[in-house]
Formats: structure tokens, C-alpha cells, sequence
DNA sequence: ATGTCGTGCTGCGCACGA
């Protein structure tokens, strides 16, 4: 059996309904991390998804932010809210355990703050929130059982992951704390699923709208799969689904899709 | 240097976030 895991952030799910779906349709990955769906649980269109086979789970805010995953296994148990401050209310974490054939998967999806302008009290923020995301990634482990940290990271890991370092060097995404700090989560066990099997740089998971980024081929790697040694194990590939951010009404973010043997 | 989207109301143009 092959389990498919994809993270996409798509910057509104009101606004890229239309896409969202064709894709689901196509693609027909089995587990889906969402991130900025931009709005309140209540207003999610979870029948229209629902209709293609898949269960919803959401953790959603009006306006900014907002995370889901959809499953076409059962979600045994779903966990908003990464641990470490209850004083924050951003929606930027979705845990849950899917009850695969193999048995069960558990998986997040993340949209970890993007920090910019730094320094500044965001640029803090997101730092503050990967130490969060490190000390509860090292819980999370401890269980030996196959996960899949999904999700846009807003972090550049290396220079070969952009098209010109030099646009980059001052920004929250590629800035050294914010390396070091990514580093610091996968060090902790996990395989970045796109490293592990691919590899290559300049294979980009994000365009910006401004600029003609898009028609210039001047893209970032900002969204990964972390897989803890028990997913890894079973990682067979991972692809970019570059041509949805051709199309009428493209997220500015790519699929990125990993496929296991679970 | 600029560029584009999406949201929501201080609302039909603007501020904010990315």
C-alpha cells in the first residue's frame, strides 16, 4: 500500500475552492495539510470536500492564518494548538492521528510564522514558536510511530533553495537563526522528505504574485515534510506539483506530496 | 523602485499580512 501525504498552503479556501478541488480530484493524495484557509471552522466548505471521500478536520481563525487536514482514513483524534504558550491565539497547528491500513499515522499540519520585518517583535515571535514547535517535534518522537510534521515553514534551508541568495539574506526566511533553528528540529530525528529523496536545488514550492516572480521562475523552498525514522523508513518519493501555480486563480504556494509504504 | 493577491470593514477604498 502506498499512503500519499500532502502539505499545501493556499492562501484562502473561500478564494481557491475551484482549485482546491480539481486538484483533490487529480492528484488524489490520501492525507492533505492545509495552511492559511482564512477563516472561522464554521465557514470552511467541508461538504463540498467531504463529497470527494475525504474526512475534515479543522482549526481555523477569520482573516489570517487557519490550518486543516483532510483525510480519506478515519482522524482518531485531532489536536489543535501547539503546546508551550496559552496566551498565543494564532491558528498555525493541526495535530491528528489517521487511521491508515498499516495502522496509525499521525500528522500536523503547520504554517509557522513568517517573522518578517526582522528583527522586530515577529521576527521573535517566530523564533519563539519554532523553540515551541523543537520541544513538542522531541515529545512527539518519543512515541516511535510513523509522523509527518507538514506544512509551510517559512524557512529557505539553504542558499540552493532560492533563486538569488542575495534577495534573501536579510529576510526573516532565510535569515541564520531561522536555519539554525529548523535545523535544530530536524536534528532532533527527522528526514526532510524532499532532501532525502530529491535533493536537487531550485525545485521551488513558492512563487510571490508581485514581481512577475512566478513568469521569471524566481522561487523559494519554504514548505517541507519532516518524517520522523519510522515514516522515513517508509518514504518512497516526493513530488512538486508545479502546475497548479500555473493556472486562473493559483495559490502563490505549490503540493508538495510525499509517498509512503504505509 | 515597483510590481499582487486575499480579507474585512473604520466599508464601495483602504489597511494589513504575506
Amino acid at each position: 500500500m502506498t499512503l500519499t501525504v500532502a502539505s499545501w498552503n493556499v492562501n484562502s479556501i473561500k478564494a481557491r475552492l475551484p482549485n482546491v478541488l480539481d486538484w483533490l480530484k487529480e492528484a488524489a493524495p490520501d492525507v492533505v495539510c492545509l495552511q492559511e484557509i482564512k477563516t472561522i471552522d464554521e465557514g470552511f466548505p467541508r461538504e463540498e470536500i467531504e463529497a470527494l471521500g475525504y474526512n475534515v478536520e479543522t482549526h481555523g481563525q477569520k482573516t489570517y492564518n487557519g490550518v486543516a487536514i483532510l483525510s480519506k482514513f478515519p482522524i482518531e483524534e485531532a489536536l489543535p494548538r501547539l503546546p508551550g504558550d496559552d496566551e498565543d491565539d494564532q491558528a498555525r497547528y493541526l495535530e491528528a492521528v489517521i487511521a491508515a491500513e498499516s495502522g496509525p499515522v499521525r500528522v500536523a499540519s503547520i504554517y509557522l510564522p513568517n517573522g518578517n520585518p526582522a528583527p522586530g517583535p515577529k521576527y521573535d515571535y517566530k523564533l519563539a514558536w519554532m523553540e515551541r514547535l523543537r520541544r513538542h517535534a522531541q515529545t512527539l518522537l518519543a512515541y516511535e510511530e510513523p509522523l509527518i510534521l507538514a506544512g509551510d515553514y517559512n524557512c529557505i534551508p539553504r542558499d540552493s533553495d532560492c533563486w538569488d541568495p542575495a534577495v534573501w539574506a536579510d529576510d526573516a526566511l532565510a535569515l541564520p537563526d531561522t536555519r539554525a533553528a529548523f535545523r535544530a528540529l530536524k536534528w532532533l530525528g527527522f528526514t526532510e522528505a524532499f532532501e532525502q529523496v530529491d535533493g536537487r536545488g531550485h525545485q521551488y514550492t513558492f512563487y510571490d504574485y508581485q514581481a512577475g516572480r512566478w513568469q521569471k521562475g524566481h522561487g523559494i523552498r519554504i514548505d517541507h515534510l519532516l518524517c520522523s525514522p519510522q515514516a522515513a523508513d517508509r518514504l518512497e518519493g516526493v513530488d512538486i506539483h508545479t502546475r497548479t501555480r500555473g493556472k486562473e486563480k493559483a495559490s502563490d504556494h505549490i503540493p508538495i506530496v510525499g509517498s509512503f509504504a504505509l
